[in-house]
DNA sequence: TAAATATATGTCATCGTTGTCTATTTGCGG
DNA sequence: CCGCAAATAGACAACGATGACATATATTTA
């Protein structure tokens, strides 16, 4: 095999004996080529080591095969990186590339997705929160009559977003807790995402399943703008005369302050204080006791989003989600009955 | 101003009152441009809005403009997140995109680099370990001629590979360990990555330093193949008559795992056993007692990367390395002095 | 068997940019 | 004010693929 540089098709096409335009139909999988011709023109495709030009057909075909997924750059967690994962995997399979773009600087968002687009022209994009909630973003991507898919963005639309039941695994989750016999349960939450507001719902939920009022001096919604405010305010809660037995929080990352705080005060996870995280990032079964969580599939949620959006670039392809997008509570060690 | 779309240069060039080649040297920063043409171009993109397309500009310049950065997808750590998020600061400032590829199955990487190669036909590679080892891998880049710069890989290469500091960082760590007094250090360590040979050396000069011999049955060179491995290790040796009094481990994961089975031994950090873990991962720093640790410039490496990689792609950038490469020992407060 | 249709293949132009090469302008000394 | 090199600008082709449309071949129909 000759790995020579620069072959085209029409080298393929005078190999094969066939037409430039022959070689292109068998290379985009036209079913109209006789499959003698076909064999034709593979045998020569493999007997020179032919490859088309991506740049090319980009160009011809007006589409760049980039799919950009857009990111709030945190670095705390392994959230991205499951993401990305699970986007590639989809993109790949329908000849795409996935551009991962984690932004950090959240006041000139629209200015540095407009220059993306300017440079890299992605097909389509993916966002997540709470970039997915940004006017500003989503006004240039609107501008640019790309399409976009939104992982549980605050407004909810079936056609452009993809969601998981995370009302159900919080459900699950705090239903353990009241289960177990506690009946002050704090959240740590955040309420500027739907992610939130969903987690929210679920604690709701459970509550009014048992019949028990929510105290709302157990609610945190936050945001808070540091780890310490956080560590604060669970401090706060845990030094208090009628201290909560139980927190639930929005992530395993809040989890872990519960823990610090926790082993500061010297109270023991779980006799003393039950907690339950969310998301299972994979650290989370190594912290002592193991972090009881709620499951978040953020792989299939990526693979999800990026299968939506290549459907819509790809109209002829159907898209059927079928990927496990349940959010479901995982036991393990760190909440206990309350005593 | 109108963003119209399908603008070209004969546009440009017709308001502008030019011809089309005079509107491409002034986007290519031609200087044989004069000042009065330059500035009639300049303001009739302005008044069309007017982008080149990138993919023209490929096809006929034969560059991708894509640098593809490859890792292993653990996904169990902020390793990569990091890692990408420095490369593509220096990516884009230099014009180009960042391609991730998480490869997921050892087995068949050569066939899924080539396949990247020919689809997307990135300009040059970086790769992480350990992966910039991995003969098959290499050769697929070779075969496309492609340069690839190599972060940390078994055999250093000044010309081609980004490293750090890492002795250093392990030598000021475990010093700090000897000069508590202890004299069991355990190692808990990768040998199969150039990271983990540096380690060992730097826990040996340690000891050299210090006139204390290695003792071999506290040195685990792994790989092992699974967390439950790890632990029972950890566990025979926590558990033994004459146990390690410190541990240093590959990374801040594992040092998780000390926690976890010290807890499980009812053995305190840091009174019972010291730890160091290796990274700085951005969790580390929440974990009872915050973890001692070598912080690892990971993003400054991804930075240093990807300059070297386009110093070599864009052939008249000159590029020195200004990224602070030093490993620095983290102090908080998983060790303490022997008892 | 010829005509009509369906199928398969080919020709050529085109996507939007930059490279090559040629034509023009400019600046400057004489 | 001219001539000549240097600087600047332009005309045109080319990158390598696919789209539109024309044509050749196979198949069916009358």
């Amino acid at each position: 095999m000759k790995t020579d540089k620069n072959l085209t098709v029409h080298d393929v096409a005078r190999v094969a004996g066939v037409s430039i335009k022959t070689v292109s139909r068998v290379l985009n999988n036209d079913p109209t080529v006789r499959d003698k011709n076909k064999e034709k023109v593979l045998s020569a495709v493999a007997a020179t080591g032919y490859r088309p030009d991506l740049n090319a057909r980009r160009l011809r075909t007006k589409q760049s095969y980039l799919i950009c997924l857009l990111y709030m750059d945190y670095a705390s967690n392994s959230y991205s990186a499951r993401l990305t994962s699970g986007a590639i995997e989809v993109c790949d399979e329908a000849g795409y590339d996935l551009l991962v773009r984690p932004v950090k600087d959240r006041t000139s968002l629209a200015e540095q997705v407009k220059a993306l687009a300017e440079r890299s022209n992605p097909d389509g994009y993916i966002l997540t929160p709470p970039l997915c909630d940004d006017q500003g973003v989503l006004s240039v991507i609107e501008a640019e009559q790309k399409p976009a898919v939104k992982i549980l963005p605050m407004s909810l639309d079936a056609n452009s977003c993809v969601s998981c039941d995370i009302v159900a695994g919080v459900k699950e989750a705090v239903s353990h807790l009241l289960t177990l016999g506690h009946r002050r349960v704090a959240i740590i939450n955040f309420n500027n995402v739907h992610g939130g507001l969903l987690r929210y719902q679920g604690y709701e939920e459970a509550h009014r399943d048992f019949d028990i009022p929510v105290d709302t001096s157990l609610v945190f919604q936050g945001p808070m703008s540091s780890d310490e405010e956080y560590e604060k305010i669970i401090r706060r809660l845990l030094s208090g005369d009628d201290r909560p037995t139980a927190f639930f929080t929005f992530n395993d990352y809040l989890a872990t302050l519960v823990y610090k705080v926790a082993s500061q005060l010297k109270l023991r996870i779980p006799y003393d204080v039950s907690v339950i995280g969310f998301d299972d990032d994979p650290s989370s079964k190594n912290l002592w006791p193991p972090l009881s969580t709620v499951h978040q599939p953020v792989g299939n949620l990526g693979r999800a989003a990026a299968g939506k959006l290549i459907q819509q670039l790809v109209l002829h392809r159907p898209y059927e989600e079928k990927e496990d997008l349940t959010c479901k509570y995982v036991q393990r060690s760190s909440c206990g009955p309350l005593l």
